[in-house]
DNA sequence: CACATTAACTGCGTCACGCAGCAGACTATA
DNA sequence: TATAGTCTGCTGCGTGACGCAGTTAATGTG
């Protein structure tokens, strides 16, 4: 039998976006052994820049999946590095505020830069419908697979 | 001053981006976390079921970014947990032949599957159209993290 | 005022990883 | 054929990121 075009679309989308994504893991790899970070650390600056306001290191911890204790060390890392800056929360003395030293990470967004003209060529090659077509579809990938892991978390291991 | 449609997309698409690949990884850190494996041998697993013949250990490490000795170590653990097999190359005899055990993969699949009835439905919601504009933006995008990939390893470190 | 809950931090053990070196198998040049 | 060079996969070894469990301090609740 001859699959339908739409079954044929959706192998396709499957397959690109599995190579889409362990694209991106070997990229992330590969800028951080640049910068001499952890793919980890990497992950934790990109999420601490897209933020608006800083972040405690327990949100840190839920948006990277590590443990408190894991996501301290992190910060310690990440300090000693000079990437971020601890402030102790006023509002809750138990927390401690982890916010980005402009300076430094702009080192990191330096070499973001520099590859970012292939990446503009990219996105100048799409038409505007199409660039909204993508964007709305990784929110709704983000929030689909958001779901996902939280009940994957919350359900028992199989083992 | 206002920003321009096109601007304001690129700043969506990039957040969004950063975002929907955020979210992958905790979401394959979680799916290993409930297979009792580790996200780099989930990430091996399906690179390994998307290639419709087997890998040697060589290129198994090339795709995940790991050493020789560090995919040796990968399979090793992948076979003892039965999820491959590892078969003497006939052609070249230095060669070693990793293949998913069928029956063993099928278990992770069927996580996947279970997972997978809300992915259908986002899909369904697309047009057919809509399905090729992100096949193909994220196939460009996959070539482009590629060459930045071997770019970025090539380049000394600003260290 | 007890009591439970939460945030961040700290010792400790585990184990994935890179590094360096190894043997065996292929290849090229003479 | 000989022999040097290259490639593949494997193995000791040390490092360090991580989870776990327990601690301290601050907040919330009866």
């Amino acid at each position: 039998m001859t699959k339908s075009r739409r079954a044929r679309l959706y192998e396709e989308l499957s397959m690109e976006s599995r190579r889409y994504l362990a694209a991106y893991v070997l990229f992330n790899q590969a800028l951080a052994d640049h910068l001499g970070l952890h793919a980890t650390d990497v992950q934790c600056l990109s999420l601490l820049t897209a933020e608006p306001g800083p972040l405690t290191v327990k949100q840190i911890a839920d948006m990277t999946g590590l443990t408190t204790g894991s996501a301290t060390r992190l910060v310690d890392r990440l300090e000693r590095g000079g990437y971020v800056a601890r402030t102790p929360d006023q509002q809750d003395r138990r927390r401690v505020l982890v916010a980005p030293v402009p300076d430094r990470v702009a080192r990191v967004a330096a070499v973001w830069d520099d590859l970012g003209v292939a990446w503009q060529a990219l996105l100048d090659e799409h038409t505007e419908d199409e660039l909204e077509v993508i964007t709305r579809h990784m929110r709704q990938a983000h929030d689909l697979s958001h779901a996902q892991m939280q009940h994957l978390r919350s359900r028992p291991k199989p083992d």
